[in-house]
RNA sequence: GUCCCUAUCGUCUAGAGGCCUAGGACAAUACCCUUUCACGGUAUGAACCGGGGUUCGAAUCCCCGUGGGGACGCCA
């Protein structure tokens, strides 16, 4: 049997970090397997759903690199296939019509709990032998419930969690579709995972109370039923609970802040699943590693310094050309190009084991395409005179340096040695000069890459000469 | 309230009864490297929630407690 997994989200938010975990799960173990990964849509809920939130999904999925095999499926598109099943269980007994409705509803509720009894539906218009109905009331468009097994228990094998059961009595029979006729969330998902021949379902810990629902739901279709692995939460930086308002970003979000995906992945891989003492790795060796044995039970809290330090770590390792155009594409959004400046992927090569992320990057760029300008302190604090003294025998000496950092450093030190000066009295301000910093790579490099006419003419507009 | 899940350094985790005087990583601290700031290197501190069992032996198995989380929708 090949393994077919899916990610199921619903459109009606952004891709947070959590459902990437789940996604990356759910197709690193279709690819381990060499099976397949289907996306599909869940936007039954038509007041929640919209077409911004399916794009932003979409988007996050590709910029993680997560590709399905198949979908993106929408159950919307779905419904007269829901709503035969619906009809088959209806005519089999397997589901019947409720007329209750929500205002009866909630008054049951609220008096179970009242008495401090789990809430749930009693059952007053479940067909039984020998029981009878009242007369459907006139003008009531009934919802169509679930005829839930009363007896016994269900339960299963979860991957993560071990073996979990339920007491049928627990369950009550839960709404297949609504007034309006639209099918529910625990219906469609039974139809869709038999229909799509899921094999493994690789979903959040928050769906663990309806995987007994699901499978007494499945197992009245005649259906087989999946294998489980439910996912333990992921906790904010903080330890509270991520939600919409408090924690939960957008993983395009990390895009903008400045994180390179396969960092990211990395990270989100390494948050819940272990691999002994492996920390870093990439996709290939993941998938390769991947399985359902290693993941972690509890709730994980997500820590961005350790997201921060992988980041580093991959952008160090980063082709410069790449990280140039990263750069680059932050840069334009603050009017800043390339042309005319030094070579960008050879700037990026001298920051890119000085940055923990694109934006810092971006930053230390900056500099090289568009002159500097020290503030007043900066100037006062290192362009004294005789640093002024010491810059300007040093730009006479440049003019006809060779052009390589060896002969540079040699220049820089000689003339700090001829002007009396430590290395960092003339270094230091030939910083502030050229980039406007008092901290920059060594300063023989920076002076290689930036070039001697830039070199040349910052130092003169610096000396006023 | 009921049901379900869960519990190793600050954080992510290794650990499938003896290999554990509990290992790794991030973070922290100190030192080294160094023309600055970083990077890097080395070292140090830091944990098995509590109580009962089972066993020759328990971080590992069982029970109870406590803490944390989830669910109890005509949301997904």
């Amino acid at each position: 049997m090949t393994v077919r997994t899916r990610f199921a989200p619903s459109p009606t938010g952004f891709l947070h970090i959590g459902g990437a975990r789940t996604a990356l799960f759910s197709w690193a173990y279709a690819r381990r397997h060499g099976g397949s990964f289907i996306l599909r849509i869940e936007d039954t809920d038509v007041a929640r759903s919209t077409p911004e939130a399916v794009q932003a999904i979409l988007d996050g999925m590709q910029w993680l690199g997560l590709e399905h095999d198949e979908g993106p499926f929408y159950q919307m598109q779905r419904m007269d296939r829901y709503k035969a099943v619906i009809a088959e269980m209806l005519a089999s007994g397997s589901a019947y019509y409720c007329y209750m409705s929500k205002e009866e509803l909630d008054t049951l509720r609220a008096a179970q709990e009242a008495r401090k009894e789990k809430p749930r539906y009693d059952g007053r218009w479940r067909p039984e032998d020998g029981k009878a109905l009242p007369p459907p009331p006139e003008g009531v468009a009934p919802v169509v419930r679930f005829r839930n097994p009363v007896a016994g228990a269900v339960g299963w094998q979860d991957l993560v969690k071990g073996r979990i059961e339920f007491a049928n009595a627990e369950l009550d029979d839960f709404i297949i579709a609504r007034a309006d006729g639209t099918p529910t969330y625990n219906f469609c998902v039974v139809v869709d995972d038999r229909d799509m021949q899921i094999t493994h379902v690789i979903r959040g810990d928050d769906h663990v109370n309806n995987t007994p629902r699901q499978i007494n739901l499945l197992q009245a279709l005649g259906a087989p039923v999946p294998q489980y692995a439910h996912l333990s939460m992921i906790l904010g930086d903080d330890g509270q609970k991520l939600s919409k308002r408090h924690g939960a970003v957008s993983v395009m979000q990390y895009d903008e802040e400045g994180y390179l995906p396969e960092a990211v992945l990395n990270y989100l891989a390494r948050l819940g699943w272990s691999h002994g003492d492996d920390e870093v790795f990439d996709m290939e060796r993941f998938v390769s590693w991947f399985d359902l044995d290693h993941i972690t039970a509890s709730a994980a809290q997500f820590n961005t310094e350790k997201l921060n330090w992988l980041n580093a770590h991959y952008i160090k390792q980063a082709d410069p050309q790449r990280l140039a155009n990263e750069a680059g594409r932050r840069l334009g959004r603050q009017q800043v190009g390339f042309e005319g400046g030094p070579a960008p992927s050879r700037v990026a090569a001298l920051y890119r084991d000085r940055v923990a992320n694109l934006n810092e990057l971006a930053d230390a760029m900056h500099p090289y395409y568009s002159l500097p300008k020290p503030g007043a302190e900066l100037l006062a604090q290192h362009l004294t005179e005789t640093a002024r003294t010491a810059l300007a025998m040093l730009r006479e000496r440049l003019s006809d340096c060779p052009w390589q950092a060896a002969d540079l450093g040699q220049a820089v030190k000689q003339t700090a040695a001829a002007a009396g000066l430590k290395m960092p009295q003339l270094a230091i301000p030939l910083r502030v000069v050229l980039l406007g910093l008092p901290q920059s790579p060594s300063i023989d490099s920076v002076l290689e890459v930036l070039g001697r006419e830039r070199v040349i003419a910052r130092l003169e507009s610096a000396l006023g000469s």
